[in-house]
Formats: structure tokens, C-alpha cells, sequence
DNA sequence: AAGTGGTCTAGACCACGTT
DNA sequence: ACGTGGTCTAGACCACTTA
């Protein structure tokens, strides 16, 4: 509603409006503007300081904050070029990544083994787990857009959270090596991702090996 | 002032009184509840849905989501010893890390290298260049709990917004092998950090290597 | 139809910085 | 003293879900 104001020809590096002022300018409520105006302090276009008055903030972040996006959806916003082959699809059991999502050892899994590709080489392998009683007929199920999340959004309707995610670095291990043709014990990036949906339940657990030369992870913080 | 309610007794798995009767309990209006209430959807511990109610979440995370800490801060909430071992403290110039800020080569830098150490094992080593004009005698500056984004906010009254971080994994050099008492081209993480005040100028920069085997970086996103 | 969350209004008083 | 943002009130109407 009101952002076109900041996004647009406003942006110098100084004073803003203040609210009452913006409260006759576009004829609504201050508590309106308020909550329009928090919107763009928590996207980082605005600060404010009691007092004083609010402004514009330095542009900043080629990356939003803390925001969970799937490999493709990232691959997207940096404009590469991105593939995925399909290795395996099956329905499996996984005590261990039962344990991690805190379920019964009993619960099925659909896991999904992908190579990610930027351009036509090899950046990472993937193996995915969703719960199988969450997306049932998810083995063979086309992906929307070729993305995990947005098919697990559009087809079967589930609100995707949060997640928390673990980085480290490690030695490729034979397999990793072999798959992302890289020397065996370079350095590669080993990340675990645990997705849940808005209510809190766990969705997917997913283990994935990048090459250390070929993708680096940028992520916004706030303090 | 409403927190109480969830983070205490209140922690079923269901449903969560509705946004008039919290009113009526808590004799304040509803947009106050709303508030109240927002901000604990924001912390993960309910989530609302339209026409239904409102709800409590499964419990979750071990990390804040998308939060900026220190490595001192960040240790310490994991309950682990942290020491730092100061190498160094000079004013210099540096084209590169101006460039990265997007300042003038002219501007001076405090750079501070420093030895991290889990227990009594170095697990990282780190150069952060602090923007001298914010920070003027910095280089003899005791830091405030032994930290610097303490001391930058305590003694300066830098107002501490929000960073851009990359990670990538790399072989370590021969400089990081040795300071990290590892074997060469072991894998370890590479960090760079770019941290911003809340007016969005930029205050420090942050280049760390970390062991691979003893640091793994946790990180909650939000979708 | 009744109950829920989502949005908005038109005021009020407070805390803080500047002058 | 004045202008700023921070918080709150007591209502209203809408969109959506469930029965």
C-alpha cells in the first residue's frame, strides 16, 4: 500500500516523513501508516529513531534475511542456470532421520536422490526426505517447476515454516568425490536442513554435499 | 507482557483462546492482544490461521532465527569456554576491504587479528577491519566482556543492524594450517561478513577460517 | 449463522530529542 | 515547548472456516 513510497523516488539518504504528516497525506489512519512503515523497517529500507524521525536506510543485500529458499528458487534469484538429475526415488525407512524429525522409527519416507547442476556441472548431490504421510504419492509425482517446495505447497498444500540448518566442512568421501568429480578429501560443504511446517511439524530432512569451489552460502542476519 | 502465557502451562498441541476472549481476560483492547500475539507467531510459538483460530506450535530451535551473534556470543550460548588470543591491533589501509564497503580508499581500518579457542583448541582465526572514524581508539580499547560487538555498542554507541555472511569451504593455506594446528589443504570454512549499522553504513568486516572438524554453523530460516 | 483472524479508524497519552 | 516515534483504546467491517 504504501511502499511504493520508499521503493520509488524517495530514496534519498535522509528524513522521511513523518507519520502524521503521512497519515493526512494519503488520508488513513496513523496506526495504518504505522504498520506500513514497520514493514519497511523490517525489510530494511527504513530505520527509526524516537524522537528524532524516521529514514532511509543505505540500500542494502543482494540476499533477503534469513530466508528459506530451495536450491532451484536460489539458483533462480542469482540467475544461473540450474538442472537436476533424478537418481532414485523410493519410499524408505530411516531410523536415523526419524530421530533427527523426532517421529516414529516406524514412519516412511519418500526419498529423493538428486546431482544439482549449475550450468552442466555438477555443484552438489542431494538425498531428500519427506514424510510419506504428508506426500503420498510423491515418488511419482512430476515436481512443479522442478521444485521440491513448490510442488509440496501447490500439490499437497502444505505451509512450509521454518527450517534450521547446519553448515560444516568436511573431506569428500569417495562417493561425493566420485559424483561431483572432484579429488577425493577436497574440501566440500556438508549441509543438513531440517523443514517444518508452520504448525511446527517436521516436513523434510534433507543431506546435502556442495563443492567447496563452486557455491558459496550468503545468508542476511539482523542483530 | 502476554508472553507468559505460552511460554508457560499453556503448551498443549492445540488450540489457543481466541483473540476476544484474551481481550476480555486481559482487559486490554484487541489490537493489543494482536500485537502480543504477532510477535509470538514471529518467535515460532503459535501460528494463526484465518477463520479457525489460533494455535501452538511444536516447540523448536536451538538458534534464533536469522540472528546476528558474535563468536563470543554465539559460544556462549552453547555453553562452551571460549578464549581469543589478540595477535595483532594496527590502524591500516585496505583497498580491498574499502572496495567491499563500498567507502573511500583514504578510510582507515582497526584491524584486529585474533586466534579463537573452544576449550583450549584454536577452532578459528579471524581479521576483522572496524571502520576507524566509528571506532577511534579502538586499538587500545579494552573490549567489554571480551567482546567486540560489545564494546562497539557499549563504548562507541554503534547501533548494531544486521550482516551479509558467506560461507565456503576451502583447503586451508599454509598460514591457516599452521595457526589451526592442521594439516595443509584440510578442509576448513571460510567466512566473510559484512555488518552494517541500522542506518545501514558499514561498520566491520570479518574474514574467519574455521576448522572444519570443530565449528559447524547453525542458522534458522524462515520461508 | 456464528466464530475466527485480518484490517482499519480516530482519537489518546507517553518517552525521547531538539530547539 | 514542540515534534518525533512508541503504545494503547474501543470500536467497526471484512474474509474465511465450520457447523
Amino acid at each position: 500500500m504504501l511502499s511504493w513510497i520508499s521503493s520509488g523516488a524517495f530514496s534519498t539518504q535522509q528524513q522521511f516523513p513523518s507519520e502524521r504528516d503521512l497519515e493526512n497525506a494519503f488520508k488513513v489512519s496513523r496506526m495504518t501508516i504505522r504498520r506500513a512503515l514497520s514493514e519497511l523497517v523490517e525489510e530494511g529500507y527504513l530505520y527509526r529513531e524516537q524522537g528524532r524521525g524516521s529514514f532511509v536506510a543505505r540500500p542494502r543485500l543482494e540476499h533477503q534475511l534469513g530466508r528459506l529458499t530451495s536450491f532451484t528458487e536460489d539458483m533462480k534469484l542469482r540467475n544461473l542456470a540450474t538442472d537436476s538429475i533424478i537418481l532414485n526415488r523410493t519410499v524408505v525407512n530411516d531410523r536415523d532421520v526419524a530421530k533427527r524429525m523426532g517421529i516414529s522409527d516406524e514412519d516412511k519416507f519418500v526419498r529423493l536422490d538428486r546431482i544439482r547442476l549449475i550450468g552442466d556441472q555438477p555443484a552438489a548431490i542431494q538425498a531428500t526426505f519427506v514424510r510419506h504421510v504428508l506426500a503420498p504419492d510423491l515418488v511419482d509425482q512430476e515436481l512443479v517447476e522442478g521444485s521440491l517446495y513448490r510442488t509440496l505447497e501447490v500439490i499437497y498444500g502444505l505451509e512450509i515454516g521454518h527450517a534450521e540448518q547446519a553448515i560444516e566442512a568436511k573431506p569428500a568421501d569417495e562417493y561425493e568425490a566420485e559424483m561431483l568429480k572432484v579429488s577425493r578429501y577436497s574440501p566440500v560443504l556438508a549441509l543438513e536442513r531440517l523443514t517444518f511446517l508452520r504448525n511446527g511439524e517436521p516436513v523434510e530432512f534433507v543431506r546435502s554435499t556442495f563443492r567447496g569451489d563452486r557455491y558459496r552460502f550468503v545468508v542476511a542476519l539482523k542483530r
